[in-house]
This record gives structure tokens, C-alpha cells and sequence, in this order.
DNA sequence: TTGAAAGCGCTAACAG
DNA sequence: CTGTTAGCGCTTTCAA
């Protein structure tokens, strides 16, 4: 029964066998054996069973590039997912529904991470598109994402994450930054507080400003605004928040801030490791694992990443299934969750 | 210059151009623009960059599955890596190191959860191996894993991570689990304690039998052995540990633990989440992020994910370029960090 | 219900 | 240096 070493084309060791091979252990021709892998095909139920033995005896497992050559339709059956860094709770979180949707859909998912570099970006882009993913799900870099239009003509679907993708007219699934931002920081006006420190990261990045422009309106409302002293742009990295907060609290006590926003996870983190976090009030933007049990517990906005990634994946897959509908633009609300961080009081 | 819509296979919308398209519009044979896209062959400059003319006006783009297809080597330039949860901050940070290594090959990351669960770890890797990964890294769900062994003498590469795969020989990365978590009950033996709780996630799961041999262990030395009342395994969620947590803290006084031993990250933020971690003396296995901001601050045993990650690749890509020495196990150490919470007193 | 021929997009092997 | 022919593994289309 087992392939006779002087076979043509036996599977030998290091080859995976084909249709051939399966074809000609069943004494069948390779359409049928087609259409017994893909099913739906009328095919003698007795040819079927000898065909089922030949895929079990040689461990067949078909080829689904060159199936995909063929086919019409021509679904690969795969996505790409660019997130800035998959190591980020944020946006391993958000991986996560997204492959958890995917699968569903029998998808398989492409990962890569982009770092903020819109050249790298482009990068991996161009690597999933050669591998003719059917769709994309995108947190945009900074910069003009024109390049994918090409690509999307081509008839690869795209949504984006997080941010919209300048130059480009797709899905896209945001956050209401600017207005939970505004609200967060109107709480710690409430509380009485009149200098507010903001601690942000790069401008350029779409959320960041939309949080700050968030802060800044806050401070419009009441009739205040804040002190070009105790903003801070620019944060990129825990240390560099770390380092940030330590000069608002050496500051001289009439420009020393008595609270702080925070525009990201990193950042509040930061502000954390520095120590400072108990001689401000604090508010920060991005939920994170044992923000309630640290001293005192902080108070977040909290984005729902699962939510974002699962709705993010329904458009796709709504696009790919063949949703010509216009682009819309989808904004999930955000949570305040109080904890005793923004209550502390102003002296 | 520009294909007329007459043209019988024009790169219309929705079409992507083929490699014909190009020939065409620069006047060559379609191996001459094989030869450009591929480089390495002679062309004339003249001819070549007709030919990038045209590529660019169409925006060309190789279809890789079909240039793979013919290719001898036939690389997809794809690995698989399957964790348990990409969601975990462990194994996201592991992705990223393998998926930044994965970068500096010019390869492409399929990721997958298995939640350890084998029937959905044998669906995802099948999936994989349809698409012609060149590779697989491989967390191992519980369970045999002979399944694999066809496809690996087909020729796709595996390395195991975290733990080793049961049936078979591959390279594996592993954790010195049992002399860690020993060396971490013995400190807490060394401060006195004599009855000291160990709570753990399901047996079954290698690394958390290993560390649990390594608890056992520490006792045996000091000739005194645990009450089976301070085991608690099975504990597959924070909410669970916290339950347990609390159980132990409300036993009578002379059976309820002075220490514990946390044998993996959730079970140990499980206890902080049940406030019980103030009860007792405390070391945790993993490392997770505000560990040391809390009050007091965890002491654990770390782990690196990043040089696990960046080891498995480094032996995933050694085989892919054809390395045939038999499969080596690498075991990298943990690191002890102190932070306070292992020396709260026995009373 | 089954098979033969042709071709998906690309490249190996051989010619010129 | 360039083109032609054949064929990767599979599926479409058409014929039996």
C-alpha cells in the first residue's frame, strides 16, 4: 500500500505530496480529488472514501497558495494587523479580538508592528499586500497614507484603528478623545484646581492631540488657561515622563502644578515610577493592570481595546464580504473610572 | 502610453496588474521583467528601466505565492507563531521580539492564541502549514504534539518555547522553572516560614508542574513538608486566585499560611486583587509591570520574554538556513528580584 | 459522476 | 542580454 521508493513522484521525505500523488494512490484523476478537498462537488460517495484514505495515508494537505492562484474570487483567506507595538497592552489586547474575530471568519492573521515609522509602516504593508491578504487593519502611522490607495483600488480592504489615515477615505474606528479628555479635566477643575500640568506624547500623533486640544478646552470653559510651563510634549518612553514629572514638582511653589493629566498609559506610568504621583492630583488617559491597587489608586479613561479590535474587524469583514456602503467613521465612547487619584486636594 | 480600455487584459480597477501587464507596457518578455523585479540577472540599464517605468506606472506588485509556486527553495517567507494568549503581556512581549527578529530576515509573522487548548492549537497550526510557513515557534498546549511530526520531516521547521512538546524532538526554549521557584520558597523558608501556601494554575501545564516540583523541593531540603490544605492548584483566573487567596487567609491560625508562593503572573496579581497580599509574605513567578509600586512591593522571580523570544527565532532561522545538528534544549535562568514583599514576619 | 485540457502568475531551463 | 517553452499545484471549463 505505502509508495514504492521507485515511484516517479512519490512523497518522498522533505516533498509534501500534491493532488497527483493522492490522485494516483486512490486511482482517481486530480479532479477528483479536488472535489473531494473542497466539497460541495458531487463525487461517488465510494470514490470519496478512497480518496479520504489516499489524503489520510499520505498526510495530504493541500496547497492553498496555488489553490488561491486559480480560484476565482481569490480570497487568501488572511488579514494583516499593523499595530505601533504588539507588545503594548493596548494593542495586544486589541490583537487579541482581532484574531479572535478572524477566526471566526476561518482568517488567519498577519502581524506586524510599525513603531510609529511611517517607512516601516510601508514596509510591512507591502509585504502583507504581496502576500495578497484580503484585508487590512491598520493603526496609521504620522504621515500621508496615499500609498494605500493604489492598493485599496486593487481591491484590498482596509479599515483603520485608533487614528485616520490622512489622505485616505476608509472605515475607521476612533475613540472620543478630545471629550473625554476635556471631561477628565474639567473634574480636576472642579476639584478646585487651577494649574494643571499636561504630559503628552509627540504632537503629531492624532490621539495625543486630540487629548490635548481636549485639555485645552477644558481650560477655555472656565475661563482659565494653562501655564506654558507645565505642558510637556514630546513623551515617548517611560523614563522620559519619569523624568518630566520630577521638574513639574521641583518647580517654585506659585507655578508648581497641583494636578496632572496624563495623555497615555506610558506616561501615567512614568509619572508613576518617578514617585511624584502622590504630590499631584492625576488623571490619566488608557487603562492599565493594578492602576486600582497602587497608592494612591488612579483614576483613568478608559479605552475598551477589545471592543475597539472587535468592531474594527466587523467592518473589515463586512467590506471583504462585500459591504460597498460609504466609509464611515465609527467613535466608541470611553469610560471615566474614579478611584481617588483626582481628589486630592489642591495645597 | 497608457493602456487603452480596449485592450483585451488591461489592468482594469479591481484587477491587480500581472506581470504580463508589464511586459507589455515596457515592450519586454515577461522574464525580463521576472529578471528585474528578482535582480541578481543581467539586464541592460536601458531595458531595466523601461521596465521599472512600467512597474511603477502600474503599480506593480509580485504576486509572491505565485513566484513561490515555481521557485525551487520555495520559501514563503512566513513563520507561524502560536502562544497561548497574545493578550498576555508575556507573550506579547515574546511576539515582539520574535516578530522584530522575524523583520531582520525579511520574514513575516502568522500569529495565533491556543488558549491552551489542543484541538484549537492543531486547527491553527494546520491552517499555518496550508499557507507554506517556513516555520512554526510553538507554545505547546497540552498534549501530544506527534501530530507534527509529518509536518516537520515535510520539511517545516519548529522550535518549542516555554515548554517542551510532548512526542517531540525539536529545538526548545525553556525556563529553569523547578530550581527558581525552589530557590524562592527556600528565601521564604529562610525568613522563617514554616507554612507556606503554593497556588498554581492547572498541573498539566509543564512549567507550572516544574515550578510546583521546585516548591516541593525547597521543603524537602529543609526536612519539613506542606500541608496539602495550603495547595490550591487548578487556578486558571485572576477572580479564582483571589478566591483561594482569601480561603487561605480565613483559615484558623494554625493552618493558615504565614507565605505564599504565586506559581505564574495572573494567579499573583489575582492575590494583590483580593488585598490578601498584605496577610502574607509573598514571592510571585513572572514578572509584571507595576510590580514594584505596589504596597509592598512583589518580590518575584522574572523571566525574559524577550531573549525568549529573540532565542527561539535565532533557532527557527539557523534551521530555516539549512543548520541539520540534532535539536537542542536551551534553558535560560530567571532572575531573582527582591523588593520587600518576601519578608514580611511569620507572625 | 468523472476526466482532459487549459491556465492562474510566476520562474527554471534552455535556447538564441 | 533576451526570449521561448514548460510547469509549480491547483481549479476552471468543457466534454464524455
Amino acid at each position: 500500500m505505502s509508495t514504492p521508493s521507485g515511484d516517479g513522484a512519490g512523497a518522498g521525505a522533505g516533498t509534501r505530496p500534491t493532488i497527483r500523488d493522492v490522485a494516483r494512490l486512490a486511482g482517481v484523476s486530480p479532479m477528483t480529488v479536488s472535489r473531494v478537498i473542497n466539497g460541495g462537488q458531487s463525487v461517488q460517495p465510494q470514490t470519496a472514501a478512497k480518496v479520504d484514505r489516499a489524503i489520510r495515508e499520505l498526510g495530504y494537505q493541500r496547497n492553498d497558495a496555488a489553490s488561491n492562484l486559480r480560484k476565482r474570487g481569490n480570497l487568501t483567506l488572511t488579514i494583516g494587523l499593523l499595530v505601533d507595538d504588539i507588545a503594548n497592552p493596548f494593542f495586544s489586547a486589541l490583537a487579541r479580538a482581532v484574531e479572535d474575530s478572524a477566526r471566526l471568519h476561518a482568517y488567519l492573521v498577519l502581524i506586524g508592528s510599525s513603531q510609529n515609522s511611517l517607512a516601516r509602516e510601508r514596509e510591512v504593508i507591502s509585504a502583507f499586500c504581496s502576500r495578497q491578504v484580503d484585508g487590512l487593519i491598520l493603526v496609521p502611522s504620522t504621515g500621508s497614507h496615499r500609498f494605500l490607495a493604489a492598493q485599496i483600488e486593487r481591491g484590498t480592504k482596509v479599515v483603520c484603528v485608533d487614528r485616520p489615515a490622512a489622505g485616505l477615505s476608509v472605515d475607521t474606528v476612533l475613540t472620543d478623545n478630545r471629550p473625554a479628555a476635556r471631561q477628565a479635566v474639567i473634574r480636576l477643575l472642579e476639584q478646585g484646581h487651577r494649574r494643571i500640568g499636561y504630559l503628552g506624547d509627540d504632537q503629531d500623533i492624532w490621539p495625543v492631540m486630540e487629548r490635548y486640544q481636549g485639555y485645552l478646552s477644558a481650560f477655555a470653559d472656565s475661563g482659565a488657561s494653562p501655564d506654558p510651563l507645565v505642558v510637556r510634549h514630546g513623551l515617548r518612553s517611560r523614563p522620559a515622563a519619569a523624568a518630566a514629572a520630577a521638574e513639574l514638582a521641583a518647580l517654585p511653589v506659585q507655578s508648581r502644578p497641583t494636578a496632572l493629566f496624563t495623555a497615555n498609559d506610558l506616561i501615567t506610568m512614568g509619572v508613576i515610577d518617578s514617585g511624584m504621583h502622590t504630590e499631584f492630583a492625576l488623571v490619566g488617559f488608557d487603562e492599565f493592570a493594578l492602576a486600582d491597587k497602587l497608592t494612591p489608586p488612579i483614576s483613568i479613561v478608559a479605552q475598551d481595546p477589545d471592543l475597539i479590535g472587535t468592531t474594527a474587524a466587523a467592518r473589515l469583514f463586512a467590506r471583504i464580504n462585500g459591504d460597498v456602503t460609504p466609509p464611515r467613521e465609527l467613535i466608541l465612547r470611553t469610560r471615566f473610572i474614579s478611584r481617588g487619584s483626582e481628589e486630592i486636594s489642591p495645597h
